[in-house]
DNA sequence: CAAACATTTGAATAATTGTTCATACATAAC
DNA sequence: GTTATGTATGAACAATTATTCAAATGTTTG
């Protein structure tokens, strides 16, 4: 039943970012480990959240603490701190504690590379 | 309270994907309309599930029909076809029919580039 | 036509999740 | 020390969601 079709194509990015290939050769496998595709949903399913992206492209050019974020948002600061939780276990964001506040930033790029990626196929459905 | 920092860094990515700066012009504003946000944390979530990932996979190279996904990830073509409904919705795959059988595949590249995207920061947290 | 097959759909259930509220903790100011 | 402030946490609730089951649709074959 099975059809065989094309060869793989795997976009720019990963070569960009891949130098040596890493990427390039799991995408190639017929399958994916199971923890791999379980880290996969978790990281996309920690995306997937209005407040979370919020917070996150807040974080994109500066770093900000915790009750500016819940001005920024309009929400409680323990509604963000738990959001500030989820993104901090799937390693998206990192914090710096100051006196009493805790200053949050972006882990790193990827998640902006992901927002790119994701506009664009937003913004393709009209 | 909220502190300025340096400018925006877009990756290669939207460069490569987006000739007349369009994502780029948008990632540079200060916040995302309501719209974007949903639709963009739509997508994410609807990546964001083992299962989905798995069919999604699946289809890199070549078309599949329920019953093929069925049999290839083990679960029943139900709920296979309940997934496949939700990726429709949100424009992940295309379908075509022939005969009883439907046949699936992806419904662009920009899931590939985003799977890529997704693994290079799963596989940095070791 | 009937029977078999592939897929879809709707209802039901269990599980997960986001927010609120109350409370606890840590730090700074008095 | 006490009080105020910023943040984190746990329990509770409502809302969403993935899968199962049963039934329905549509297509092919005899």
């Amino acid at each position: 039943m099975v059809k065989d079709a094309g060869a793989l194509k795997i976009c720019d990015i990963c070569e960009a970012f891949d130098p040596d290939n890493q990427i390039v050769e799991i995408m190639k496998k017929d399958s994916l480990e199971a923890e791999v595709v379980y880290n996969l949903a978790e990281l996309f399913k920690t995306i997937g959240d209005p407040t979370r992206i919020k917070i996150l492209y807040a974080l994109k050019e500066r770093e900000l603490c915790v009750c500016d974020l819940s001005e920024l948002l309009e929400m409680s600061s323990s509604a963000i701190s738990h959001q500030l939780r989820v993104l901090r276990n799937n390693k998206l964001v990192k914090y710096r504690k100051e006196g009493r506040s805790v200053y949050y930033s972006l882990d790193d790029d990827h998640v902006l590379c992901l927002f790119g990626q994701g506009l664009e196929h937003v913004l393709e459905e009209r």
